[in-house]
DNA sequence: CGATTTTTGAGACTCGATTATCATTTATCT
DNA sequence: AGATAAATGATAATCGAGTCTCAAAAATCG
């Protein structure tokens, strides 16, 4: 069995993260430890195959991932910056939007509006 | 002024349809009427300019329109037929969801999982 | 009806995201 | 160390979404 460095490194820097990231994002945080967007992206594929990631949308911005062992949670995106950042906790009452003969197998939730850093910044 | 013919065609399927719906899936419903795909793209470009129509990105299958004076609302993605469908009512208890520091100015809600009509095909 | 302007449709083109290629480097195994 | 297999990175290729171009078609005006 092969050892893959480079993809460790991929691994960590998601597991760190604040929230979910994409392909792009997570390059542009590991642009000084010299890895190629040809290795993040089959890191994240290969991440997806096995189980250890998942991939998520968040409402613009294209697919992120995060690792897949998260406890259910959602995502707070921030308008300036453009970060996807967990959530802790869900909401309730979610079936009673179900219309008859349709079945839910899951759900989402995104809110907008401005981290606390951007907010800071303004 | 004007007049657009086809645009009309276009807002007009829109107002009709059930959930909102991605420029192919617009033009595949106006196939039979023989509108060019740069039209509906072009249509649904002004309606958003113009404030009539709105884009919305519901997880998974990019960005659809949906007319602007619909009531708030949210969405269910059927995972089958890959169709977003128009919900009524809302959820409770999102503020509890916010970090501090956080401002939220808005918020989406995506239930996935099967339609009507796909449940029973299935 | 003619002149003028807008709209339309088909296809070329652009742009960003993701994948494939391939020579080189790095591990693994003995 | 030497042979072999997997991993890596730079870049080319691909793919889909959306835009642009331009000649033909349709509406507007006088």
């Amino acid at each position: 069995m092969p050892r893959a460095k480079q993809q460790l490194t991929v691994y960590r820097a998601l597991g760190e993260a604040d929230g979910p990231l994409s392909a792009r994002e997570l390059w542009s945080r590991l642009g000084g430890a010299g890895v190629g967007l040809a290795t993040v992206y089959r890191a994240l594929r290969r991440g997806v195959e096995d189980g250890t990631l998942k991939s998520v949308e968040v409402l613009g911005g294209g697919v992120r991932y995060e690792p897949r062992d998260r406890e259910h949670h959602h995502h707070f995106l921030c308008s300036i910056c453009n970060h996807a950042f967990d959530l802790f906790g869900c909401v309730e009452g979610l079936e009673s939007l179900v219309p008859d003969g349709f079945q839910m197998t899951g759900h989402e939730v995104v809110l907008r509006g401005t981290c606390d850093e951007c907010a800071n910044a303004a």
